[in-house]
DNA sequence: CCCATTTGCTTGACAACATGAAACATTCAG
DNA sequence: CTGAATGTTTCATGTTGTCAAGCAAATGGG
């Protein structure tokens, strides 16, 4: 029995190495992929953040406490980055019609463009998938899947 | 012809939904493992690049230079960092005998500490990662080594 | 050896981001 | 109709980030 102890031990220990080695890929995917974002927000004159929020009211018009919610900060830091997103002409705010409290911010004309061409220039993910075969993609897709408890996507 | 053209681009098409969404799923790793990370180190009235910081020199002593180079930020704004977890004791400033231009930073005991209790509750990727079998983490960690250039670790 | 250059760090001015409290209008519930 | 709750903004404050300027120490060509 101890030796089926050690294995046991053995076994536990190059399991918690072996979710040790992921996590810090995942952490390094984590900094790769900001830097990125970043870096393709600046090409556009754009902070990540103010890059974010267009990316979302490009999908769809959303009152300023939905933005706050997807980027998970409080509202009145939202006022703040549609303020220069406005004063650049990519994004407007209007009202809503069923609640007059309610501010719409919506992307421009302009600002559905500016959306558009940085989310195609988002080279990280997908240019080292290319090297990945469909298999290997589905393969990882139904991982990351797990990971984030969306079993069935 | 015109249906080997057909078969190609509807592959290509698939190809591009796959990857598209593998991509999203990336966007969630990232957007859910930055929340928990900002989450734990709130728990220590940490902010998320003072823990970064405090993490990375709980592994080695580092000069400022250094720290500026992981973090990907320019040397003066390391100052300020460093400044507020000194302040706190967690972190401290020797000279370096080698080079006396050079402050080398240091976790202090207490900061050490304060790095060791935060890694470990970092449940993120640790946990549902406990979900998948050993054989699945090693061909998420290929795929993931494979995506950061780093076929061979 | 000496001086110009480079290197490492800090300081100061400034902008963006983030929070929390307070103000305001509007909606909603009793 | 009145009081509570909601949506947004404003203000004060703190952290993070950049860039330019400054200082101390190291380095290398004359």
């Amino acid at each position: 029995m101890a030796a089926r102890t050690d294995t046991a031990h053995a076994t536990e220990a190059a399991d918690a190495a072996l979710t040790r080695e992921v996590v810090d890929l995942i952490a390094s995917i984590v900094s790769r992929y900001h830097e990125e974002y970043e870096a393709a927000a600046a090409q556009y004159g754009l902070t990540g953040a103010q890059a974010r929020v267009l990316a979302l009211l490009a999908r769809e018009p959303l009152p300023m406490r939905r933005i706050a919610e997807q980027l998970k900060c409080e509202p009145s830091n939202v006022t703040g980055i549609v303020d220069r997103l406005e004063a650049r002409g990519l994004v407007e705010r209007r009202p809503d019609p069923a609640d007059r409290r309610v501010k719409v911010a919506a992307a421009t004309e302009a600002g559905a463009q500016t959306a558009d061409r940085l989310r195609s220039g988002l080279t990280f993910a997908r240019e080292p998938l290319a090297g990945l075969s469909a298999q290997e993609r589905r393969a990882l897709r139904d991982l990351l899947r797990r990971m984030l408890d969306m079993p069935a996507g």
